[in-house]
DNA sequence: AACAAAATCAACCGCAGCCTG
DNA sequence: GCAGGCTGCGGTTGATTTTGT
């Protein structure tokens, strides 16, 4: 099979992101959702691979992320349930609500993984040290020992999911985003869209952050695009400015 | 204070698998 | 059943920050 390129990478930003760009990409997603990352950076304006999009929003954008440090639980949890999964980070997360796989990721081959090492060498040592034959664990058993009693239960409800590979991204997925816009204003997860809401405010009209701010005439694409779910034939009202406080921007 | 090494973390890349026509 | 498109995942990279000498 011969793969499309994801986007056209010569005329893609790449590095870290700007204030301005997250801005775009919140505006976006909270409006229309995610109904296609792949067309999304084109009707929002910014100049990134579909993928770099989606990564930027699961991971850092979309609300209710968790940052900061881990606790002991929840350092635990992930200990535990790399015992069982092995590598499968977003399985991993979606048993840290707030967490993101990459982060558990990148915090397990930072400070996880030593810290169980150091504690193989030390089991091995004392196991060594001690000629009286007396079993040791090793330090990855030893983990055992701190499994969390709901740990078993954590991974049954798991694996028990609806799809076979419950993620931390099952909170945004492209087909729940896309099913159903309402998704995005549900009271449960979305009640933070009514902050956005400036009195007398006019997302169209006004820019986000300063006069020379760039919005793309293709913005409203979507809604005049017949392929978009969000074609109706008409220009909806102005919707919500957005409150940058509520978001991890640099 | 200056430099080097180590640690951290955001982002990229490519593959696998799912979905749709 | 197949081809093509898209998303999601995990591995890896590289820039930045922190720590040690």
């Amino acid at each position: 099979m011969v793969r499309t390129p994801c986007c056209d990478k010569t005329k893609q930003k790449k590095g870290a992101w700007t204030p301005e760009e997250d801005m775009k990409l919140i505006a976006y997603v909270t409006r229309y959702g995610s109904w296609n990352w792949r067309q999304l950076p084109k009707y929002a304006g910014l100049q990134r691979c579909g993928k770099s999009c989606r990564l930027r929003w699961l991971n850092y954008l979309r609300p209710n992320i968790k940052r900061g440090n881990y606790t002991k639980e929840e350092e635990e949890i992930i200990i535990s349930l790399h015992e069982t999964l092995g590598n499968r980070w977003s399985a991993i997360a979606a048993q840290l609500p707030g967490r993101t796989d990459n982060e558990i990721k990148n915090h397990w081959h930072t400070n996880l993984k030593k810290r169980l090492r150091k504690k193989s060498v030390e089991a091995t040592r004392s196991c060594s040290d001690d000629d009286k034959g007396q079993e040791k664990d090793t330090g990855e058993t030893e983990v055992n020992t701190q499994i969390p009693a709901n740990s078993a239960q954590i991974i049954e409800s798991s694996s028990s999911a609806s799809s076979p590979q419950a993620s931390s991204s099952d909170f945004l997925t492209t087909d729940n985003m896309a099913a159903t816009n309402t998704d995005l204003v549900s009271d449960d997860d979305f009640s933070f869209l009514e902050a956005y809401e400036i009195p007398g405010g006019n997302f169209w009209t006004e820019p986000f952050l300063s006069d020379d701010y760039f919005m793309p005439n293709d913005f409203l694409a979507p809604l005049e695009d017949p392929d978009s779910p969000f074609f109706d034939g008409e220009i909806p009202s102005p919707f919500a400015f957005i409150n940058t406080e509520d978001y991890n921007l640099h």
